[in-house]
DNA sequence: GGTGAAATCTACCTAGG
DNA sequence: CCTAGGTAGATTTCACC
């Protein structure tokens, strides 16, 4: 099905999409043809669902990164959905994932000072029916990030 | 310096990285030139860094990913040092962040099965030296997946 | 694996504010 | 003088061999 060239062409492209087909191939040791058409085939499939630009926070313009960890109060559907809602539509929260454990949510934030961060927590998040309790941390330091994935 | 034009460009190859400046240019109501040359601008400047094929982890039998806190029991630069180097070394591990308040670190890891998660933890992360504690929270749903950075 | 037609990018040129 | 639009040569992709 995907063999060991399949998971070098994945690495590569996650860490670089704009290979073109020859670079890939000399990486691969393959013809450009070829792998053009496996990375062809990868998105066919579905494996590899797209690709996208990656923006410096920084050069936006947005200095504060930080995990928000969000404890719900209840479970009722309805206002589980109300939250759902707000993270969906909030610019400021481009990552939203449900977890085990303590904190029912994790949020990835990008603010463009304290100030925002601080005013995103308690003027949008908090007062949420559903939440019961808001922890947030700041990231100081990108130690690795998002590398190819583990296959 | 960057204007608004250029936000929803940033926003758009956030999205796709691999529109066209022919379909970039319909959306920003732009010639393709223009919408190329912007494009070319804004990665010469430094504020696209560069483009990343999406993968998807169940295509690549990655069942399981969650988010690893870790505490250290110490900050001594060298032992600090080989905790890092662990990190940037273990291929399920693809982001780690250091963190303002009780988690020093989180850590971002994808892995085929619980089992090879509980071994990751208990056999390479628990062991480390500087390691004080763990607490990892397994991903059950993914709510909202990198929405492009509110600029 | 290779080839060629079609699509895409991009450097250069011209026009308008 | 700076920004937008157009054009042509070079590059890349992809269907076919």
């Amino acid at each position: 099905m995907i063999d060991d060239t399949d998971r070098r062409l994945l690495s590569a492209i996650q860490t670089d999409a704009q290979l073109t087909a020859q670079e890939l191939g000399e990486r691969l040791n393959l013809s450009a043809s070829q792998a053009g058409r496996r990375r062809q085939r990868l998105e066919q499939s579905g494996i590899v669902t797209g690709a996208r630009a990656v923006v410096s926070p920084e050069g936006t313009g947005l200095q504060v990164q930080a995990f928000v960890q969000v404890q719900m109060a209840t479970h009722e559907p309805e206002k589980v959905r109300a939250f759902t809602r707000i993270v969906k539509t909030r610019p400021q929260i481009v990552s939203a994932w449900t977890l085990t454990g303590e904190a029912d949510y994790l949020l990835r934030v990008y603010c463009t000072d304290l100030a925002a961060l601080h005013q995103l927590i308690h003027e949008v998040i908090l007062p949420i029916p559903a939440v019961a309790r808001v922890q947030s941390q700041i990231v100081m330091d990108q130690l690795k990030q998002d590398a190819p994935l583990p296959i």
